[in-house]
DNA sequence: CTGAAAGCGCTTACAG
DNA sequence: CTGAAAGCGCTTACAG
């Protein structure tokens, strides 16, 4: 025999219909037994196995997800925010444990990145992970709507349809870094991080943090926000121009581990000591946190659980099924980058 | 029009054959211009996009590859090597650059992982990413090949097949990490990694630092060579046996990044300093490694160029080309890990 | 330059 | 329980 084996194949070695072999194999409760046991094992000799490519035609469906990920324009080749990175890791053990396979793609958040992978039967729904000016998003997700494109999303909100986004509670997450600064007698706050609409997931960060502390008859100074996107290098820059410009704080709240991994940088070229003189909270919890030194004193997300859920959401949607809007919950991981003000 | 809209649909409105309209999308040069024009403007308008389920059977190739990642068993949920998470980066772009999609899957070692993905015709080729013990690979290896399945192999050697598998020049890069360390004046020298024929990569490593070692009339003292498999947690524990044995050393050698990191922990932990008491260099240079404290002296390879160059030469296998066997050259990367020492 | 037709390898309704 | 047949949506050799 010449090529790879076909259906048509073990059917003539096997004596029986090229349907019957199909139904075999797919373990159809209609076979005999028998039949099925001896199609299965021919194959298996053959090194048979089940063309994708007509079973998805013919079914017309694909047993595939696509992952896209967005990176921000600033970012180079070689790093990748490494919170997507996890959840990249569980993404595709969710997929594989669902019997899903997973295309990966990254995408310029600027292109039109809807793609075409779900209009050409290449995937039967998408993923879209990503940090990035939320504006932009809004009218791609509006078009993968019209386009009743199968989708779930990571972080930002899909218009009308908060059952097809996942994120933490942002905001909440704000508050628990926020107590924690207070707990430990700091006074003076500074916030690093794109506090805007453009930014909603840091935005919600923010507002967290900046409640808890008016409610503790505080506020945030606004000379001690800087604006940062999600890298080490824009952290540290937007520390190092706080510091340039002679603004005091004790205490600062970054909006990602990133950022607060280049702020802690900014800070010892300074002079200043973390955690003694200022302390350092981050979010996220990426695995690189508790390498860096001192280790990051930060706000976790499950990224297991975040992949595991937008599989499942995914899943649920290309079935027809109706999904529950969820959110998770973040958690504080207390580190050596914070610590109480000493007197 | 109900659903997703087909070549015919587009036949039917441009007034032409399905044919035609196939050729037109294709830019066959046996197709007119204009009709070539008027076909691709009613595809837009419809939203047309090829179904590639249909035309992969049809063509009998899938512009898909498949890129499995091998754990070792001992790795958790959430750690997946960075180094090859920085190479799946490059692998990715690489695929996009060259028109393929690529497949993500993340495999146990012991599993049967040559998988059936191109059996399947879900891709046409394979790239085989991942430390592990290197002997358990090689009858899978051989497995593929009977298979006569298209792969290329990061690392591990394809028995008489060297265009088969990529690597840096590792003998090479341990070299260049023992003269960086004997011009700091270290002369008692540790090594943590697997030095054996189970993991070849870190087995050449050792050799080469070895080599230089011997060639400047020293020896590494059996002693002082730990065992560790590449994770952070695998370092710290070699590197606390070794101090709870109180073996003295003033320079150690990682076999990589993630087990230098753990080698920094348990000597900080153990009241020594790094690079002072202890020049640290690892090997990779994964991004973290720049953000440890101390920056971390290590040996790079280059991700991006490495990942590229797996893509090229699994296309080039696939189109039934020859490939040449290529080593790719590594580089010394002098950070803060590293002192001479003080007399 | 264009069209009618075959066929890629499956799955599944239909008939028995 | 099984088989003959249709058809998923393309690409491309063949004929004009």
């Amino acid at each position: 025999m010449k090529g790879k084996a076909t259906s048509f194949d073990i059917a003539h070695f096997a004596g029986v219909s090229q349907s019957t072999v199909s139904r075999a194999l797919r373990n159809s409760p209609l076979v005999n037994e028998e039949t099925r046991k001896k199609v299965h094992e021919i194959a298996k000799q053959l090194n048979y196995k089940v063309d994708k490519n007509a079973s998805n035609l013919r079914t017309q469906q694909s047993s595939t997800l696509a992952l896209l990920l967005f990176e921000d324009p600033t970012a180079d080749d070689s790093q990748i925010n490494p919170f997507f990175l996890a959840m990249l890791g569980s993404i595709t053990r969710a997929c594989a444990r669902a019997g899903y396979d997973l295309l990966v793609s990254f995408q310029q958040a600027s292109q039109d990145w809807h793609a075409d992978y779900e209009d050409s039967h290449r995937a039967d729904g998408l993923i879209l992970l990503g940090y990035g000016d939320f504006i932009d998003y809004q009218e791609k997700l509006d078009k993968l709507m019209a386009n009743q494109t199968k989708f779930v999303c990571w972080g930002a909100q899909v218009p009308n349809r908060p059952d097809l986004s996942l994120r933490c509670d942002n905001y909440l997450g704000g508050r628990l870094a926020g107590q924690h600064l207070l707990g430990q007698q700091r006074r003076q706050f500074a916030f690093i991080g794109d506090a805007s609409e453009h930014s909603p997931e840091f935005n919600e960060r923010f507002n967290g943090f900046k409640d808890v502390l008016v409610e503790h008859n505080m506020c945030i100074d606004t000379r001690k926000i800087a604006n940062a996107i999600s890298t080490e290098s824009s952290g540290y820059h937007a520390t190092h121009s706080l510091i340039s410009n002679k603004i005091q704080f004790d205490a600062l709240f970054a909006a990602s581990d990133l950022i607060a991994i280049g702020a802690i940088r900014a800070l010892k070229e300074a002079g200043l000591s973390v955690p003694e003189d200022v302390s350092v909270i981050g979010f996220d919890d990426i695995p690189v946190a508790s390498f860096v030194n001192p280790p990051l004193t930060t706000i976790s997300q499950s990224t297991s659980k975040a992949g595991e859920m937008l599989v499942e959401n995914l899943l649920k949607l290309i079935a027809g099924h109706e999904v529950v809007h969820d959110i998770l919950t973040p958690e504080l991981v207390i580190r050596q980058s914070t610590s109480p003000l000493a007197d």
